[in-house]
DNA sequence: CCTAGACATGTGAGCGCTCACAGGGGTGCG
DNA sequence: CGCACCCCTGTGAGCGCTCACATGTCTAGG
């Protein structure tokens, strides 16, 4: 299927692609106004206009974007750093980051972390900054992430896509409201008349471990509830299945419900529950966090918290553009999360 | 936090940010010199090099990617077009390629389609090219991306992540064998005594899922058994519920085994053969594939096949680096998978 | 009729690097 | 002692674009 003999251009020229200039001659125009037909430049007779583009068209013209970069000082590229790329979260932010650019004629360099130390932080910012990227979207899980993310970045243009609230650091940043989230999985059970509510919690350096934790116990204190006990584990489904054995195994008064940090853990809880006879939702109601694909064909199908992160990839590139273009207002942006109500989530049952 | 009068360099000159020929005068030698120490390139006296160094350090130098971009005519940036990002495979894939391109230098710039058609495949490819990336990687789960891209990519470096082989295009390709991997399912539950497996199929276009069901339909046919019943379904886990309603109210033979074609819908079949009051694995073995997380966490764990997602990666990246530097061999390269075997696979039930 | 402005286009100088080449000192050998 | 050859270093010309500016044309108002 070669078509060398076909369509190759005049075979005096070597075959280098076009180039503003051919464009320009073939146009009868000067490159310079080439350059403003293709930047959108007002001021452009119409008819020049499609003359030019009808030159790019029939050269089958591409714009060098090095040489552009190079002049321009700018490269329409930003750089999205990812802790815990496997992890639901993250990766759905990355996704929402991606289309978002695109629409908006940016380019996305990713970089992935499997573990946030400082030094693999620093590496992967500088990573962008020596690619000479317009901008960084950091996602940031923990403390050490943010920290060591805000000193590698420095004074460059960057927002964070944190939990953490931005009086910590200079930057803006945006986030799921995980804390209103828990609220709502808290409240949900409450209003199904739970009174004695556990928590099994996620790691504790994670910023959304926290502002899960936290909403379970604002939410509890709110109607006047005891927190029920708190199991501290970790992301992993095998955590959950450990911390329901231990609440099981647990003396003192059995809760009636747990708000579990996220699903994968959930899904381990269930298991745990039923190993130890325990019934879900009759003798315990379960609701998870992420609603990550699948649960909702567990037995019973769980309850859960739904985060729109494409919404958020959407507003954290949105932030970011503001930044580079030097509107920049270090806040905090918060994304309401949405109850998703399962069947693994029933009323108290009658106190004994 | 300000250090604005603290390390500023000459006040005499704005601040802008060192060059070459900075360094090379700070070193006291010639820029090319400088651009040889810092490409690593032979024959230059360790003394000199150590000066360059000591400069670039001195003067927190970085190179200006754009401009060596533009007089090298090489981006280091790879492509990577990704359909169905949500998926568990094509996103673990990217993260391979991801790490193993960083590991060599290579900057990767995502585009990811959520929904895949010639336009839209070849705008992400477009794309890719109008930033002159210097290769590209495309996860073509299906004939259509792959007719799509192949077209759109031309004669640009690019390699295929694809169960097609490559005789049906001119790019080298590596995939997981997912073949093998069905091969392996199948093959375990033969041994475990059943002799009626069914199977619960991918859609129909889905290459991985053509070739799971391939490999299902080999495996009964090596061991001389009828295969069981086929039903076909979606990756979602709500389909394997369905289809496992569907297989129970199925009249005839009641098969011993089910090879589900990915773990979500295993999640569902799960659910959906427990509603039925069929135990797993008593009644019926439940077999799935990616080994997704959690399904090591379900009721019963589930037996499933695991893909090293990371060394696809890791192939693929290598493999377009072999492209780029011109020693293309279009050929396919397969990954063995690796069963992982849990409770949802048991003994076949004694012969009624 | 002259000139101020709106519009429309052209000119030339870089951006910061790499590439191809041109040296210039040493060492070895005839 | 001279020539070849290695090793190391410097010189200059671009790469293909955008930016700042210069230059033109045409309309409108005094």
């Amino acid at each position: 299927m070669t078509n060398q003999d076909v369509v190759s251009p005049a075979p005096s020229a070597p075959a280098r692609p076009p180039v503003m200039a051919d464009v320009a001659r073939a146009a009868g125009v000067s490159h310079q106004t080439v350059s403003r037909v293709l930047n959108g430049f007002q001021w452009v007779a119409e008819p020049t206009r499609l003359r030019v583009m009808e030159a790019v068209e029939r050269l089958g013209y591409r714009r060098n974007m090095a040489a552009r970069a190079l002049a321009s000082n700018r490269t329409n590229v930003i750089g999205v750093v990812v802790v815990n790329p496997n992890l639901f979260g993250p990766s759905g932010a990355l996704l929402g980051i991606e289309q978002a650019a695109r629409e908006a004629g940016y380019w996305v360099s990713v970089a992935s972390l499997a573990r946030v130390d400082a030094a693999h932080m620093t590496a992967a910012v500088d990573h962008f900054r020596d690619q000479g990227v317009d901008g960084t979207v950091v996602i940031a899980p923990n403390q050490l992430a943010l920290d060591a993310s805000a000193a590698a970045v420095g004074s460059s243009p960057a927002v964070m896509l944190t939990a953490s609230a931005s009086d910590a650091h200079p930057f803006p940043s945006v986030d799921i409201d995980h804390e209103a989230g828990a609220r709502l999985a808290v409240g949900h059970l409450i209003g199904l008349g739970h009174q004695r509510i556990a928590h099994f919690a996620g790691p504790r350096v994670e910023f959304h471990a926290q502002c899960r934790e936290q909403g379970w116990r604002v939410m509890l204190k709110r109607h006047g509830l005891k927190p029920g006990p708190l199991l501290r584990g970790s992301w992993e489904p095998d955590a959950g299945y450990q911390l329901a054995r231990a609440l099981v195994d647990r003396p003192g008064e059995r809760p009636t419900a747990v708000f579990v940090a996220n699903d994968l853990a959930a899904i381990g809880a269930l298991r745990g529950f039923a190993e130890a006879g325990w019934r879900v939702p009759e003798d315990i109601s379960v609701v998870g966090f992420d609603d990550v694909p699948g649960v909702g064909q567990l037995r019973p199908p769980l309850s859960t918290v739904r985060q729109d992160l494409s919404e958020l990839g959407r507003q954290a590139f949105g932030l970011l553009l503001g930044v580079i273009g030097g509107q920049a207002e270090p806040g905090h942006l918060a994304l309401p999360p949405q109850l998703v109500v399962r069947d693994s989530s029933g009323p108290a049952p009658a106190a004994s």
